[in-house]
DNA sequence: GGCATATTTTGACACGCATCGTACTAAGTG
DNA sequence: CACTTAGTACGATGCGTGTCAAAATATGCC
């Protein structure tokens, strides 16, 4: 029976920092990511999520959201798990996240 | 009497592109931008917003938000004005600005 | 421990970005 | 045109970022 194993350098929502944030969605990979996340409603490893770029392009780009504070991992078994902080950031940034992913329905996920 | 004379490089709205704004705001320097002219309710010039960087500086952060279709600039005699496009900007992506120029209040304007 | 899967780290590279200082341009007035 | 104010373009610089490939590590199971 696999643990839950977290990943530990995510800061507290008092900790947040705007810019670190919008910086971090601030590309279109990103926003792949956010969206496919919003989408599934559930966690989603980091290999389950399609994107265009290699495995360790990918790693990057995951931590740059999970030390915004906009994803939250956990590991089962061998898989790296990812939600969004969804309740996190509406309690920082009101209506950002929603419009953040709103907005990035319109980018061609290539 | 100076007459208006628009500046021709800002998308219409309908070009707008979302990485392309969301990279022109995810600057400190910019937000504080957004934020002096969300709080004036009115165009100010160039000049007149208090930035922490030099004035070549401060036009390439001009320039960037002009060109992702934040802002709208126009002379009156020898000023460039500014204003946030906040109608185009809530057409394509509703509740972005306000949560952004919200989320920037907690920044340290230095 | 060996083995497997999943992901990250490391190194290298190309490019873009934010900065400043200086020269130049834009928009005026007389 | 000369002059003024306001802002921009250009050049240079130092980082940071996004990318890939290969090696290394993380998390398990047997």
């Amino acid at each position: 029976m696999a643990r839950v194993t977290e990943v530990t350098d995510e800061p507290d929502v008092e900790d947040f920092d705007f810019v670190k944030v919008l910086s971090a969605v601030a590309d279109p990979v990103r926003l792949s990511i956010l969206r496919q996340l919003a989408e599934a409603l559930e966690a989603i490893s980091c290999g389950a999520i399609d994107l265009p770029v290699k495995a360790s392009t990918a790693t990057h780009h995951f931590t740059a959201l999970r030390q915004a504070g906009v994803l939250h991992q956990y590991y089962i078994g061998t898989s790296r798990m990812n939600v969004l902080r969804t309740e996190d950031l509406e309690k920082a940034y009101p209506g950002f996240l929603p419009s953040v992913i709103a907005g990035s329905a319109g980018i061609n996920r290539d």
